[in-house]
RNA sequence: GCCGCCUUAGCUCAGUAGGUUAGAGCGCCGGUUUGUGGAACCGGAGGUCCUUGGUUCGAGACCAAGAGGCGGUACCA
């Protein structure tokens, strides 16, 4: 008897969160990456490229949930027995690179980088576990200078990415003054302390969707949620909560009043103190180049999740509505952000290396305008060469490469279908003219050129088929010498 | 990770109180038109009804577990 052998035949599944992009979701993370990079390289900013794999405790300890070391991270062992990681962002390999290549680079380094990295979360709109960042960092700059350099090239890169006025906004803040109000509500300057900072943190980063309400509970005991899930609380007391809450609402319009409101609540801290003149001189700067137009704004509200920042902390947010599928409102969160990390090269070193950076999350950025509708107009496809005779292939090969030697995208068609069936793939592929030559324009020695947009519209008034096709519209015919002047006529 | 909802053709969905060969629209392929993308008309392909187990004479439908998706929450660009 025979027994039926059945084939392993793999199901075609992508891993979740991890995406396809094609057509043009490609072509616009493409451009922002250009865009971005572009930024960066004309403020003299180097590219540095490292690889996707480092040794763990290289990223080690800097992960941005401390509480949970190694989660949110791919990680294996090598066969050396040895625990690589994934990269989890772009800053932990520049702070590896940084601290192995010491001594021979230049300091201040400005340096910028373009690259998947992977977080090992759940997705969600906006949010992958492989997305691409592009960042920029100065290593070796202490000053308030060098951060207010970081917000305003955010500025550039939201503008260079298309944004309108308006459209986003750049929050700034200082992870000094908190340090100063938690230090004066009596949160110890211990582990214990720092967990309990984070806690912090992490609900202040919430403000925006659990409301003043929401967070105190975080800061407090905890907060049931509504699925009944319970989040464990920073354990602050009612005056610690009340002076953390105020402080994340001190925001006013303008740099100079929130300063104003900021500085009375440091109280005797002289951390809180040299916080709000950092603030103050980055709001001068960001004044004098004339970025206090709404581009920017000091908000106490803006803490970042990530607890490896010792200064100056800002984001980029979206100010535009975005929905999903089904028209209901979806969050995407903030779409780059950065701030000062003195303290992640010491890690290698021992010596304290300032350093200041930004990042721009192009994944989310893009899936941002997909959801917003706009993602632009879809790229013209290439001029297709329509192969109907297979013996005359080198022909249609020699007039592709004529148009490309004038700068225009073209192909010869590859499949091995008829006509009617190349010009639905010219359709399909966007293509805006094809050239046609068949048996009568090679005994002619003439080319035929279908202009398939004006051929579009023109179909648009002919209701008769044998119209349509007899009629052959928006076609014309010369010359075979004359390609690509008839091509070029066709896409004016 | 935790909680809730969902899963039938490529897509959007229908499927009556469990009862033969599981349907529609759109899309796809082909024909009318063997050298012409649209429209129209005609025809066709395409389904382990998410998976596994259970209840039943009989399960797309009922039950359980698992997987996947969506939303919230945690976390974050």
């Amino acid at each position: 008897m025979s027994k039926k052998v059945k084939t392993f035949r793999p199901k075609a599944r992508r891993p979740k969160g991890f995406e396809d992009r094609f057509g043009t979701l490609a072509n616009a993370e493409n451009a922002l990456i250009g865009a971005a990079a572009g930024v960066y390289a004309s403020h003299g900013f180097e590219p540095l490229s490292t690889s996707a794999l480092e040794y763990a405790d290289c990223l080690g300890k800097f992960l941005p949930d401390d509480d949970r070391p190694n989660e949110g991270v791919f990680a294996f062992t090598d066969d050396d027995q040895q625990w690589m990681a994934l990269r989890y962002d772009l800053t932990a390999p520049l702070a590896r690179f940084v601290a192995e290549n010491y001594d021979p680079l230049p300091k201040p380094l400005r340096r910028f980088a373009v690259g998947p990295v992977w977080r090992n979360e759940k997705p969600g709109p906006g949010r992958f576990r492989e997305f691409i960042q592009v960042d920029a960092d100065t290593i070796g700059a202490p000053g308030p200078a060098a951060d207010a350099e970081m917000i305003m090239l955010a500025a550039d890169v939201m503008d260079a990415a298309g944004l309108a006025r308006g459209e986003y906004v750049i929050r700034v803040n200082n992870r000094k003054l908190l340090d100063a109000i938690l230090g004066n509500i009596g949160v110890p300057d211990t582990e214990e302390g720092a967990v309990q900072r984070l806690r912090v943190l992490r609900a202040i980063d919430k403000l925006d969707r659990l409301g003043a309400d929401g967070v105190a509970r975080l800061l407090g005991d905890g907060r049931k949620d509504d699925s009944g899930d319970f989040t464990k609380g920073a354990g602050l007391s009612a005056q610690g909560i009340v002076a953390v809450l105020g402080y994340t609402q001190a925001g006013a319009d303008t740099l100079e009043a929130t300063l104003g409101a900021l500085q009375p609540l440091m109280g005797a801290s002289t951390v809180g103190a040299q916080g709000v003149e950092e603030l103050r001189a980055i709001a001068a700067l960001l004044q004098a180049c004339g970025y206090d137009d709404g581009r920017t704004l000091i908000d106490p509200s803006i803490v970042r999740g990530l607890g490896y920042y010792t200064g100056p902390v800002f984001e980029a947010d979206l100010r535009i509505e975005t929905v999903n599928e089904k028209g209901e409102p979806a969050r995407f969160g903030s779409a780059g952000g950065g701030g000062r990390y003195d303290d992640l090269i010491a890690r290698f070193r021992g010596q304290p290396v300032p350093a200041t950076g930004f990042s721009f999350g192009v994944s989310r950025f893009a899936a941002a305008l997909h959801a917003l509708g706009r993602l632009g107009p879809v790229e013209p496809g290439p001029v297709v060469v329509l192969a109907l005779e297979v013996d005359r292939m080198a022909d249609y090969f020699a007039m592709a490469s004529e148009l490309r030697a004038a700068g225009m995208r073209s192909e010869v068609y590859m499949g091995g279908s008829g006509m009617k069936a190349q010009m639905k793939y010219a359709d399909k592929r966007g293509a805006p003219a094809v050239v046609i030559v068949g048996e009568d324009e090679r005994a002619a020695n003439s080319v035929t050129v279908k202009n398939l947009v004006l051929g579009d519209k023109l179909s648009g008034q002919i209701e008769d088929n044998k119209e349509w096709r007899s009629g052959r519209p928006a076609q014309t015919s010369g010359p075979r010498e004359q390609l690509l002047k008839l091509v070029q006529d066709a896409l004016i």
